[in-house]
DNA sequence: AATGAATGAGCGTTCATTCAT
DNA sequence: AATGAATGAACGCTCATTCAT
């Protein structure tokens, strides 16, 4: 048994999961097979296992990495001092998820879609999708606190629900690039954009 | 029990579709086996297998059912002439959504979830899932068109684009309705409309 | 229960064999359900369980039948008194065999190697098989008997033994036409004649 | 146990051979069921499948073997140059075919009457068969070429019919003995030898 | 006599996981 | 630490047969 660095097992534990996402991403989680990972990762079933505890251990971190990945930006977007309007915020927060679908060969937005499903019936994807999502819409509403700031939200507006509605646009432009594939950061911006510019 | 009516093989489809979906319900479309549904409805595996080729075609009927069910709003809804705002016809919607949730002893927006995801890797629920939002957004753009009539939305905005919003709300509505839990009509229309009405 | 002439039974008896001879032929004994029998006889699932028992006995019918075929031709070829040598007896055999093989819709020849098969775990099979073959067999030995009385077989010979072989020479026949498709009674005969006239 | 020799892969193989054998022998290809199989072989059924495909590939293989058995003989038999008379190639054949039939716990030659069934609904069986028994027919017209060099069959007679009739006599003692339970080697022969031996 | 919907035991096969090497 | 052959419970599905009508 001989010691390996701890570099070698975060790299070996990457390796796992980008062999699953990408398995995942191709027929979803129920559709892959531990013999799927373990062919498309180059391990050896035992090695797997020596990572992992289970099936549910690794399409547990695959959702992990899917729900977490917009929060990103909101760390760099926000630590930006200064106006950002609603609508400025969304538009980003669009183009970034556009960006993250299209980068590297798995399209990270199909497994978060998975994830939305799974969590219905597995306590543990339920907890994290939970967690990141009330932190996501969190930065949302922080936003929605700076325009009432600026006074470009009306001040006796609930943060809170105007965040519910920010956040809330999100999944519905993922389903529709997903199974319409007809939106884009543009259309659903200047349709935003149509309906806050009141006449 | 030969030479059964027409109702009665109606009666027996619904049956079966009635326990899957609650099945499906509880556990999702892949944790839910044959067995279950063949338990869950009362009659036997080659009764079942009478009405439906395999599980693929049953959980096609599910997802089509859940798939369909916000639609039948809109029927009325757009019959009624008169003025409807986007922001009244979205109210009305979400509304139609907590009561289609609340109907029954499974919340049939569990089952969309579940769908949203099937959609991904299943053709034939990509396939209606594809024909039943793009009607739904439709109905929205008829929404806005109308509004755009009534001045309510400046003539000069692309419709469709506005429409891919209005129904773009709707996932995200659903989704924090099951996950984070705290939205509601209320809340949820409050923030929209706190939103829409720039001071 | 309205009662039926027995004429009428003996023909939806035959109409169901005649069915499942169809079905056996295309399929085999085991592919064939008896689904495949109900459809193609143009009866419901209760009158075919009407006039048979079971699966087993409408196999065993039809592989009577098949196995019966041959000793038809016997009975009038040795009726006919006068000399039959033996290669003449195997060559009206041969070309009896090939016209059964082509009358109707099902190649009688290939329900009978069905037969031989299912012979060897089926005791009622095996024992119409049994006797049907001793008694065509017997037929060859009575050919025997007479070539002895002619002197066209040693008188010393064993007609049993010799019977053997001439009855053995039809499966022969029959697999190599099924499987190898190049031999005819013709080809046959003429090797037969070749091997047994010593130069 | 993992790291296994190549002899370990074809040991296991043989014993999952050998085991459908007798299932198969006992009681017919399709009333042998995987989980006989499985049970006879001492094996799992995870095991079994990672050897074969599937049930049609151990029939397929079962099939082969039986169908190939005979062949062996020939190797040797025609080998060995000088003189060999058709009567004494076939008295070896059926010589070998009893051998065959009484070697180990089953008898090849049921499982040959098996095949022959199979083949007429089971492409790959058909192929084989076709193949090997035409190789096997081919052995007994070279057998009659030699006879007819040496001046024991007409020189202007067709070898390949005599070869039909000569491979053609094979079958008809199989079945005999199988079914009618009184042919030998010696009564066949001694059959032949008096149908041959014109007075 | 005839119907055909219903039954349910049992089929072939898969796959997450283990453990001797 | 790593291997991968082996496990076996559980899956989706079929089909010979029955029986209320």
């Amino acid at each position: 048994m001989p010691k390996v660095t701890e570099e070698h097992r975060v790299a070996r534990r990457q390796q796992i999961v980008d062999a699953a996402r990408t398995c995942v991403g191709e027929q979803g989680f129920h559709k892959t097979t531990m013999a799927d990972v373990i062919r498309e990762s180059g391990l050896s079933a035992g090695a797997v296992y020596g990572y992992f505890k289970g099936k549910d251990e690794i399409v547990a971190a695959i959702a992990d990495d899917a729900l977490s990945s917009v929060d990103l930006l909101f760390q760099e977007m926000l630590a930006a001092e200064g106006p950002l309007t609603p609508a400025a915020a969304l538009r980003k927060t669009l183009d970034f998820v556009v960006s993250l679908a299209e980068r590297h060969g798995t399209d990270v937005t199909r497994i978060g879609v998975q994830a939305w499903a799974e969590a219905l019936h597995n306590e543990v994807i339920f907890a994290t999708a939970s967690a990141k999502y009330r932190m996501l819409r969190g930065h949302f509403v922080d936003v929605v606190r700076r325009a009432q700031a600026d006074g470009t939200i009306a001040a006796d507006a609930n943060p809170e629900y105007v965040g519910q509605v920010m956040f809330g646009l999100i999944p519905g432009f993922i389903l529709q690039r997903l199974i319409l594939g007809d939106v884009t950061p543009e259309s659903y911006s200047s349709g935003l954009a149509a309906l806050l510019d009141k006449p």
